[in-house]
RNA sequence: GGGCGCGUAGCUCAGCAUGGACAGAGCGGCAGCCUCCUAAGCUGUAGGUCGGGGGUUCAAAUCCCCUCGCGCCCGCCA
């Protein structure tokens, strides 16, 4: 908080000039530099020269600003002794809730999504590991956040799906694995495309004796998801399945909204021209035969989020980026707001693309599996309760693959390597997760002491950077929210870690004395509280040891 | 063919929204650090035509145009 409170009076500063929020920026040369000269006059430097004289008459009246300097055209501002002071302050007081901001919408985030017909892979797990951490961002900045898993209960392939299980039956194995197995068999062994349809339009009427197998076949499957979700620390608040809007009759209300619209045509089917926008090819809503498509029941889903939500957060794929313009531009058509849509590019093997259809994939059961026993090895001849290795191992290993995946901008294509999944070291979660376990591990030690702190004890280069990261947690939170980019704070994650580590080096704590020792404590006290929270929003475990 | 995204060190990535101070990290390479709070750590060093070309600008990795390479989309699939 405080940072974002020094960035503020640095514009309030500036006011006058003219300078705006885009005119700042983070610098080596700073804690923050104002580039706004260049911009505002043909002799940057004069007009630097100004701005720098208003501020040294007035920065008394400023709490965190502590000085200025001019380099040039540039002016150069450093934090004040009362913003690290009172960084220190707000982390000890407000714990794990340090940080948070205010903004409070209701919003609804949807995430995973994935098709009830297997199990989830390692792409599905970029959009599951996106959705989850930038639901736990949203919640820290206030907002009322529900996650759901949009069902598809009602496509093709989940009708294929149910006819494999009914030809071959399910294998007594993870219910997932278990469905798969069944539709990789029957997509490479053939089938009649009229039973497809048969169980389509069944299942659409409500045939009960259908309905009652696809659910089976469906809840299956997702039994199997949700457990390899829960390993990953991801919940789900609701499960929305498509049918719901279809046997409500929700859908039909929809459709019959949709009828109204000029764009609305019919021949064989029902479609939408939506040419005058740009969009050549007709998006049909309905089969020939009468069956809804995935489209009409998606704008049944998203009309149905406006009426209880704010906001409307949907993670998608890079093959749904034209499916979801349409979507959006259909319920602008009819007057409703349309979802933002984080995008994310895709995750293919080193031997190409991943189909659940072929077989063709790493579940991430087995990836989690791998990893965790990697993390396992590693710490076997350590000094710990098998309980305790079980614990730690599982949570390194759920955290290194948490995030390997989102340290990653979502727009970046990405092929998917075994060696960088394994990778404990410097820009992986067991990196951030070691420095909150070295901070517990001093804490641990310390018998009495008074949580009192002198900022004037803090004049070590490496105690600075730490209270700076410390500060600046809620203005990267900001940015992440803004940006709607979850990479942000994994990036956040890792300074404070590498801020942490170079305190942990230069820094005695349990050696020194009286108040400086008392400083120092609180510090790491302070530090562990806010890598714990930046850990719990990348959905990864703060562990005491490892 | 058209649309969207990506291309930055040997490898994996930041930085691009809102153009500015020498383009930053990690891994790998090389050279070092455990009588000291956990070495999953730390230090130093080498390594770059920011895919290529043109343009705008006082200033371009960042903006515009062209071009090459890769991925995705263009279904009465989802």
């Amino acid at each position: 908080m405080p940072f974002r409170e020094f960035k503020t009076e640095i514009l309030n500063l500036l006011e006058n000039f003219e300078v705006f929020e885009k005119d700042l920026e983070l610098s080596d040369h700073a804690d923050m530099a104002c580039k706004a000269a260049f911009r505002l006059s043909k002799h940057p430097v004069e007009l630097a020269k100004k701005m720098e004289e208003r501020v040294k008459s007035r920065s008394s009246e400023f709490r965190f600003i502590g000085s200025v300097e001019r380099a040039g055209p540039y002016l150069n501002f450093f934090v004040s002794q009362k913003l690290l002071d009172e960084t220190l302050r707000r982390v000890l007081t407000e714990g794990n809730r340090y940080g948070a901001l205010e903004i409070g919408k209701k919003v609804v985030i949807e995430h995973t999504s994935a098709n009830p017909d297997g199990p989830l892979h390692i792409g599905h797990l970029r959009n599951t590991v996106i959705g989850d951490t930038l639901a736990r961002i949203l919640e820290k900045t206030g907002c009322k956040v529900e996650r759901h898993y949009y069902v598809n209960d009602m496509g093709r392939q989940i009708a294929l799906a149910v006819l494999g299980v009914e030809r071959y039956g399910l294998e007594s194995i993870k219910g997932d694995h278990a469905v798969a197995n069944a539709y990789i068999r029957i997509n490479r062994d053939g089938y009649e495309e009229s039973d497809v349809e048969k169980y389509m339009e069944r299942y659409e009427e409500g045939d009960e004796e259908i309905v009652s197998t696809f659910n089976k076949v469906v809840e299956t499957a997702l039994e199997g998801i949700k457990e390899t979700l829960k390993r990953l620390n991801i919940i789900h608040d609701r499960f929305v399945w498509e049918s719901e809007f279809v046997r409500s009759g929700y859908m039909r209300k929809v459709l019959e909204k949709l009828l109204k619209l000029k764009e609305c045509k019919k021949n064989e089917t029902l479609y939408l021209d939506l040419s005058e926008y740009g969009i050549k090819k007709e998006v049909h809503l309905t089969r020939k035969n009468g069956t809804s498509l995935y489209v009409l029941r998606d704008i049944a889903y998203h009309i149905w989020k406006n009426e209880k939500f704010e906001r409307m957060i949907n993670v998608l794929g890079a093959d749904h980026k034209l499916y979801s313009r349409q979507l959006s531009l259909v319920l602008e058509l009819m007057g409703y707001n349309s979802p933002e849509n984080v995008i994310f590019e895709f995750v293919s093997l080193p031997e190409g693309s991943m189909s659940t259809r072929k077989g063709k994939f790493i579940s991430a059961d087995e990836l989690i599996d791998k990893v965790v026993e990697t993390a396992s090895d590693l710490i076997s001849d350590k000094d710990m309760e098998d309980e305790e290795k079980k614990k730690v191992a599982e949570a390194v290993g759920v955290g290194a693959i948490r995030f390997d995946i989102v340290r990653v901008s979502p727009e970046k294509p990405t092929v998917f390597d075994w060696k960088q999944a394994l990778d404990f070291e410097r820009q992986t979660s067991p990196y951030v997760q070691y420095a909150y376990a070295r901070a517990s591990s001093i804490l641990k030690k310390v018998e009495d002491f008074d949580l009192r702190w002198d900022v004037a004890h803090f004049n070590h280069p490496s105690e600075l950077r730490l209270i700076k990261e410390l500060s600046m947690f809620s203005f990267h939170l900001e940015r992440c929210y803004r940006l709607l980019k979850p990479n942000i704070m994994a990036g956040y994650a890792l300074n404070l870690a590498n801020a942490f580590n170079a305190f942990y080096r230069d820094i005695p704590v349990l050696q020194s004395e009286g108040n400086l020792r008392n400083s120092r404590i609180s510090l790491v006290m302070a530090s562990k509280i806010v890598l714990g929270e930046v850990l719990n929003l990348l959905g990864i475990e703060p562990l005491e040891r490892m």
